[in-house]
DNA sequence: TAATAACCTCGCAA
DNA sequence: ATTGCGAGGTTAT
């Protein structure tokens, strides 16, 4: 039986635990009935309660010396992010200082390039109720079982178990016609021919390049890879909400060209893009739908 | 180059 | 309860 570690820290950044673990960036964060959040990051079961600006976070002793748990925190929430400044920086667009001052403490976050990978894959003509339902079942069938006391989570499978579960098993599980996708990116990821941790020192452009070669991944899928994993702060990913906040809001046409976004975000916002696009996105989606009950363990 | 159907299955609304 | 629709996209035509 490992010990139970437990820190807490004092942020000195922005930052609302809750909506940046709901605003459509991860899908394996869960609340319990203590209104704490369980999730997993670098394989490490993670609790977190937060209080005002303390962060109470609780795991298992690691043996892994290479980052310390305030360390992992620090690197999940990118609290190395000056998020204030960002703030200023976009705030000047009407649009985007409305999500900002619903959402002061929205942080994107630094995930797993793998798992945001097949995430992602399994977004496509989706809903995040089924997207959450399949990666769960993904890492319950095939990654490893952790427990804290009461709280049980499990990793996220490795591209070398998920190339060798198959496409077969893999649409038995639901993922649909994604299936062959997560398949083939578990291969090409597994022997090396998508340098996929390396892709984090690369360009975006050459970050495309590489992500969209994959069978699945467009661009859109590929953006939301670049912001959410690979440290491409510049990603501007345009689903059905951004396109209809463009529309709504800036009088894009309904139909247009997903590079013209692009641009467009980068003329505007340059390397914030990204940012930018969270606050957006979170905003027109929470003013179209209301935010449902969070699921429970 | 631009438009459109097809793709799996599930969640949700009626 | 049962049915029918559409969902955070991509690919093939």
């Amino acid at each position: 039986m490992t010990k139970i570690q437990q820190i807490n820290i004092e942020l000195t950044e922005p930052l609302d635990l809750t909506t940046s673990l709901t605003s459509g960036q991860c899908f394996r964060w869960r609340i319990d009935s203590e209104e704490r959040w369980v999730g997993v990051i670098e394989s490490r079961i993670i609790r977190l309660t937060q209080k005002q600006n303390f962060l109470k976070v609780e795991s298992l002793e690691s043996s892994n010396q290479s980052m310390d748990l305030e360390e992992t925190i620090y690197d999940y929430f990118r609290i190395g992010d000056d998020l204030k400044e960002v703030q200023e920086r976009i705030g000047w667009d009407t649009r985007v200082k409305y999500g900002i001052n619903k959402f002061p403490g929205m942080r994107i976050l630094r995930q797993d390039p793998w798992e945001v990978l097949v995430s992602f894959i399994l977004s496509s003509t989706s809903n995040i109720p089924r997207i959450s339902r399949t990666v769960e079942l993904l890492s319950s069938k095939y990654g490893e079982r952790i427990s804290l006391d009461q709280s049980i989570r499990y990793t996220f499978p490795s591209p070398e178990l998920l190339a060798e579960v198959g496409e077969a098993r893999l649409r038995e599980l639901g993922c649909g016609f994604r299936a062959p996708y997560v398949a083939s990116a578990a291969l090409a990821v597994a022997d090396g021919k998508l340098p996929l941790y390396e892709l984090r020192e690369s360009s975006y452009l050459e970050a495309m390049k590489h992500l969209t070669g994959l069978k699945g991944v467009g661009d859109k899928i590929a953006d939301c890879v670049m912001l959410f994993s690979l440290d491409k702060l510049r990603a501007f990913p345009n689903d059905r909400w951004i396109t209809k906040a463009l529309h709504d809001w800036y009088g894009f046409p309904l139909r247009s060209k997903y590079e013209d976004s692009r641009e467009w975000s980068w003329n505007r916002f340059g390397d914030d893009a990204g940012y930018a696009n969270q606050y957006l996105f979170w905003n027109i989606r929470q003013s179209t739908r209301p935010l449902r009950s969070t699921a429970t363990i």
